[in-house]
DNA sequence: AGTTAACCGGACCGCACGCTCCGTTACGGT
DNA sequence: ACCGTAACGGAGCGTGCGGTCCGGTTAACT
């Protein structure tokens, strides 16, 4: 499955892989490839001729995801300061899992085991290990924290829904600040991002409510 | 659809509400109908014949759910102690919608808005409202928290996701507790609940991997 | 401009799901 | 024990999905 030799064949490659980010983003992994299709104006063959299935499709289209998240781990373990590296990983962490995160939870189970996929998750989860460890014995980092309280943090996020992309971005990095308010030993207290704005009161009666559910029961 | 007059009827009835409830429980809302029906040893028709369709169905298997919700807050606002009814009601929601929360998800937006089902809704997010206004007036409610915030933790919550509804209860409860602690305004450090066991390290390998991706990326 | 093969798009297949039809079974009152 | 009928179960329908096939189209090279 290499390149395309024509151009007119290389942009349309571009643009499904685009259209299908932007449409995982929107509506979910669920979104049928026919819509990707639809919103790129290209025909259904054309992405099988470009992908070999809908898995491929946005395992291309998100690469760039563990990519970044093994980064953002590594660029915090490198952090002198223990504990403002965790913040940091926490932080970015959330930050890339808030667009673009659904998508590898309902892929990565059916996901060819080659392409040293899992090799790197498990090397970014020692190092994960590793960085707690550091800011614990920094004692900023509650003592009875445990590396299941960051995968809690990151499953936790993923919980998050909103509206706008914008909106999602604000949600998570609300959420972010208050997981590091709770996993910090110290008394400190920082003061928060801006809160998220949520639809509590509806704009047009029943509207809001039927399609945001606010989640409160 | 009134309840059956003969015996083996309600007798089915009550199979698949119960079955519907566990099924849902472990394998979310879609699982297929056909699948519910074959737990219960009945055939699909029987299902249709106790309930218009799958949307009434899961709606009365998870009927109690509402009310649950209502009764907590309501019991949470009869605290005389506000900030403790305020850890009460997050401890209690978040309990509640560890089991069976993902149902609603899926079908309140397309349930029928009649009902009184939003009146509820609505009604409970007002108690809601003035349980924080409260808590935040004693001082031990952070001054920078908004109800906002409590439907984030209510959304997170919600990305929890656990081999067994045991571990996914544990997961719950130490997350509330995490959640209160950066609710809190004050800089008191309470221990937390016993932290979750999640299979970071696979039992066996490669196994674990590919059913729970751990939500690293 | 002409040739060619790479490329495109829509009709199509198989499958799984929600839901229904209809012949069969067995409960419960007499 | 008998019978009427409520209740049952599995075959089958329509739909929407992922993925494929084939006749028309067009970019790229000479």
């Amino acid at each position: 499955m290499g390149r395309p030799r024509r151009s007119d064949a290389r942009d349309n490659r571009e643009r499904i892989l685009a259209v299908a980010r932007l449409a995982v983003a929107t509506d979910g992994p669920d979104v049928p490839i026919r819509e990707i299709a639809r919103r790129a104006r290209i025909g259904v063959a054309t992405v099988y001729r470009h992908f070999p299935g809908k898995d491929a499709l946005l395992a291309e289209a998100f690469a760039a995801q563990p990519v970044l998240c093994s980064a953002v781990v590594e660029e915090g373990l490198a952090q002198p300061n223990a504990w403002l590296g965790f913040r940091l990983v926490l932080e970015e962490l959330v930050r890339a899992h808030a667009s673009g995160r659904d998508f590898i939870r309902a892929l990565v189970p059916r996901l060819p085991p080659e392409a040293g996929f899992a090799a790197d998750h498990a090397r970014t989860l020692r190092m994960l290990a590793e960085l707690v460890r550091r800011a614990r014995r920094t004692g900023e980092l509650r003592a009875d924290f445990v590396l299941e309280d960051l995968i809690l943090a990151l499953m936790a996020n993923r919980g998050m829904r909103a509206g706008s992309p914008d909106d999602r971005q604000a949600a998570a990095r609300r959420f972010a600040a208050l997981m590091i308010q709770s996993f910090r030993a110290g008394p400190e207290r920082a003061p928060l991002p801006p809160a998220v704005r949520l639809p509590l009161r509806p704009a047009g009666p029943e509207r809001t409510r039927r399609e945001h559910p606010l989640d409160l029961f």
